[in-house]
RNA sequence: GCCGGAGUGGCGGAAUGGUAUACGCGCGCGACUCAAAAUCGCGUCUCGCAAGGGAUGGGAGUUCGAGUCUCCCCUCCGGCACCA
């Protein structure tokens, strides 16, 4: 028998799948759809990564699967090709990105083709592609007609070497994600769009959906909503008002001053007696760049507002007003009632600007003074109780009592004199002294005529991009009628041709200079206009690509209505940790948009959601090009063959968790397909023995069960070891061996094919998956473990179906049992039918 | 600080509450070879001559039985972080 050729092997594969077209996916079909997914990767310079191979593995494991299993499987690949590697490479070497970007997809496909990843590529998209992105502009529009995208002068996020605005999801540790540069803040006009306005139900819905537990709390901590109250706060002796947003009402007693974010719109019309000093702190705030902003150990600063004073709607008292930037202004609305003695962050502000603090909640209570309280730095000569919910209304009312006269005895609080911020029983609120903090709250805010109100921590999604890599935004501006859609006609509005691609100094978009183009007439009144030159971030293209998978060729709609609901919804789709709430985040609120509109039939675009984890280098270090600890899957395929590399990365490790490469354990699996190459030798067409037989029937079972859990690394040992115990056999049985090729062909699909062949199978067997018999996944006999307290002290072979007397009667035989059964009295004794033996023993 | 995830041999890791360390890497010994590589076989948690004992980050608990379940603590990784 000739050695295994894998080189020689799998280009003869591919090259039969790509003449047969073996992957491409019939929309007409009638067997039950499955539409697999994984991230379109952005084609950089680099080409293929080691961690593409794992992702795109996997999914290709679990298509193989389910294509054998008669299903009717998508599973697409495509280019997210927009992007800013390519515009900085243009920029360093006038080369267009056009051009890099398709010498970059050609070598990422051919590296792709070298995988045997069962793409269909028939459906192969690109964003960059104008018969695409003009989709791409078209949602746009439908979110402009609908009042969701517009443009607004705003704080955004600046990177000042990338000369670009970020969004708020771009902007890592107060630095650009990309370049590392600490980002600035920069007031731009800007194109929003309104996710805000969909907060709710992509939090709500996120209940309907099957992620990775990681996943779902990322994008509900981002979110973030938050119940709460707005209250009104009136300036004294003026009409002016002040809402501000707090979750504790119920401490309304207790705020002593009002502090406005440095952005606040109302600053500009207070009249303040020191106004140079507040406009110079103003500026400062501005200036400091998100990282300075956090740096500062949290270090309160902020000016008082001279000259101006607040009233406390709860009880009448004039407070005084700052501004601080530790108040932020797209929170909330941009401004709090502070209360010390109930918040960590006003508490350590009014220390500094010597601001009275009023304790308003208590949270222990003075009830007896027998015993000396032990808490740290208080040695007052009373017990506290702990407060405790739910109370009784009778409780309530001695407590609340208690804590009064606590209160004005002068007892300090046990937890510090001036700083509690759990939930307790209100203490000097007036009427509402003695409820506890969940009452109040509601009782207060309808008191002062203020309203219960949810607030997220999501903001508006910043969407333009003043570079030249991307998808034109499709609107003109005319003097006469202001912000106007580009026709669907004249769709797509195709990004010009240039060979400057240097945004200017201000920022501006690199297209801002093409007069030619920027130049328009109006498509309301036929006036002059002029083009919107900022283009759409990155994340615009992906955020519907998977729905053009269904129907990527259509000219007239992004894709019919039919075809979407053939393939609607994505039934799993495997990406990054990273895109959480980036890319996943933004798709949601696209899709439930277009879901709002009609255009597609589900509320939300994917059922279920897996994550892989990090290939880090040997050292746990992450890989990346500067570092050249990066490894090549040319180099790999070429060295161990497609097949090993892809074993390999099934092999490495748990799928979801990160995993540590190491080049030279791909040769365990590479010995392994030796071994099973080897194996043909053997094949006969003998019976089955009954040990051969149950092993078979529970390999089926296991890798059938561990390939739709994602558990990869098992199915793999599972097929190690079935395969080891045939290689222990003088002859294989045929319909074992069959059964083995059926199990590896989604693995190491190209020497799974030239096996078969090799055994003459008929071709349609290795697409078959196999099935397992469940009467014969239990041995006729199975050696059961007897212990004695829990320790293991002999075994046993018994028959599947021994009785209990039997399993029992013949461990008590066994002379090790025996002896330790001797030492002393039996008082109880456990079977386990198949699994285990106990006597306890005294 | 808050929220996730994870701690098991020299290493990657396995284990529906039921013989912990499967599978693989590495290492050791042996076979084959003039030799080496490759391949094959055997061994490989730890203490102990043995009988036995001890080990799944630490401590308690539930159970006939705990890596697995409960509570407390420690360490590492990831995310969020002045969000009122």
């Amino acid at each position: 028998m000739e050695p295994y050729d894998h080189k020689k092997i799998e280009q003869k594969w591919q090259q039969r799948w790509e003449e047969s077209n073996a992957f491409r996916v019939d929309d007409a079909s009638d067997k039950p759809k499955e539409y697999l997914l994984i991230e379109f990767p952005y084609p950089s310079g680099d080409g293929l990564h080691v961690g593409h191979v794992r992702s795109w593995t996997a999914l290709d494991v679990v298509a193989r699967k389910h294509r054998a299993q008669g299903k009717n499987v998508l599973y697409p690949i495509g280019w997210d090709a927009f992007g800013l590697p390519a515009e900085n490479y243009a920029i360093k070497t006038g080369v267009h990105p056009k051009i890099t970007t398709k010498q970059n997809t050609d070598n990422f496909r051919r590296q792709i083709k070298n995988l045997g990843i069962s793409f269909d590529w028939s459906r192969e998209v690109d964003t960059t592609d104008p018969a695409y992105y003009k989709w791409t502009q078209w949602i746009f529009l439908q979110l402009f007609k609908k009042g969701l995208a517009y443009k607004t002068k705003t704080f955004i996020n600046w990177c000042p070497k990338d000369k670009v605005t970020l969004a708020n999801e771009e902007v890592v540790d107060g630095a650009c994600e990309r370049c590392g540069t600490p980002v600035e803040k920069r007031e731009k006009e800007q194109w929003m769009l309104a996710i805000t306005k969909y907060a709710q139900r992509l939090y709500d819905d996120l209940d309907t959906v099957d992620y990775i537990t990681a996943a779902k709390v990322g994008q509900r901590n981002w979110i973030a909503p938050s119940e709460g109250a707005e209250i009104e706060f009136t300036i004294a002796n003026s009409s002016t008002k002040i809402v501000v947003f707090t979750t504790r009402a119920d401490t309304l007693f207790g705020a002593t001053f009002l502090v406005l974010a440095p952005e606040h719109p109302l600053l500009k019309e207070l009249s303040v007696e020191n106004t140079d000093e507040l406009a110079a702190y103003i500026l400062e705030a501005k200036k400091k760049t998100e990282i300075e902003r956090t740096n500062d150990e949290k270090e309160k600063t902020g000016v008082e507002l001279k000259g101006v004073k607040a009233i406390n709607p709860a009880n009448g008292e004039e407070i005084p007003m700052f501004v601080a930037d530790y108040v932020l202004g797209h929170y909330g609305t941009g401004a709090i009632m502070a209360v010390p003695a109930h918040d960590e962050r006003d508490n350590a502000f009014a220390k500094k600007f010597n601001v009275p603090v009023k304790l308003v909640v208590s949270s222990r209570i003075q009830v007896t003074r027998t015993k000396l309280d032990t808490t740290e730095g208080y040695d007052a000569t009373y017990q506290v109780a702990e407060y405790s919910s739910p109370l009784n209304e009778k409780n309530l009312q001695d407590l609340a009592k208690a804590a009064q006269e606590n209160y004005e005895n002068g007892f300090e609080h046990p937890l510090g004199p001036t700083l509690y911020t759990n939930p307790g029983i209100l203490i000097n609120s007036g009427q509402f002294d003695g409820l506890t903090s969940e009452e109040a709250k509601k009782k207060i805010t309808e008191a002062v005529g203020g309203k219960i109100v949810t607030t997220f921590k999501l903001r508006d999604w910043v969407f333009g991009r003043q570079r030249y890599w991307g998808e034109p935004i499709p609107l003109v501006h005319c003097e006469k009628d202001g912000w106007v859609a580009v026709p669907d006609s004249q769709l797509p509005v195709i990004l010009p041709e240039t060979d400057i691609f240097l945004p200017g100094t201000e920022g501006e978009s690199p297209l801002a200079n093409m007069d030619e183009w920027v130049n328009t007439t109006c498509p309301t009144c036929g006036g002059a206009a002029k083009r919107e030159t900022d283009v759409m971030p990155q994340w615009a293209g992906s955020s519907w690509y998977y729905l053009r998978y269904a129907d990527p060729r259509n000219a007239d709609a992004f894709a019919s209505e039919q075809l979407l609901r053939q393939w609607s919804p994505v039934n799993w789709y495997n990406g990054g940790m990273e895109h959480t709430t980036l890319h996943l985040l933004y798709s949601r609120f696209w899709h439930k948009f277009l879901y709002d509109i009609g255009l597609v039939p589900t509320t939300e675009p994917y059922m279920k959601r897996t994550s892989h984890g990090l290939i880090l280098a040997e050292d746990g270090s992450k890989m990346s090009k500067s570092k050249g600890n990066t490894v090549s899957p040319d180099t790999l395929v070429e060295q161990f063959g497609a097949d090993s590399l892809r074993l390999y990365e099934m092999f490495i490790g748990p799928f979801d968790q990160p995993v540590l490469w190491n080049t030279n354990s791909v040769v365990g699996v590479r010995r392994f397909l030796e071994r099973v190459w080897k194996l043909r030798e053997n094949v006969t067409e003998v019976h089955m023995d009954g040990a051969t037989e149950t092993r078979m029937h529970q390999t089926i079972k296991k890798i059938s069960d561990d390939i739709d859990a994602l558990k990869m690394n098992t199915v793999v040992s599972a097929l190690m070891m079935y395969s080891n115990h045939l290689a222990e056999l003088k002859t294989v049985p045929k319909t074992a061996y069959v059964a083995l090729l059926q199990l590896l062909t989604p693995v190491a699909p190209h020497i799974s094919h030239e096996l078969a062949e090799g055994i003459e199978l008929e071709h349609a067997a290795l697409e078959k998956w196999p099935v397992y018999d469940p009467a014969k996944l239990q041995a006729e006999t199975a050696t059961i473990a007897v212990q004695v307290n829990g320790k293991v002290r002999g075994t046993v072979e018994l028959a599947a179906d021994a009785t209990e007397d039997e399993a029992l009667g013949k461990a008590r035989e066994h002379t090790d049992v025996a002896a330790w059964l001797a030492k002393g009295r039996e008082v109880k004794a456990v079977y386990v039918p198949g699994r285990i033996i106990n006597f306890v023993v005294e």
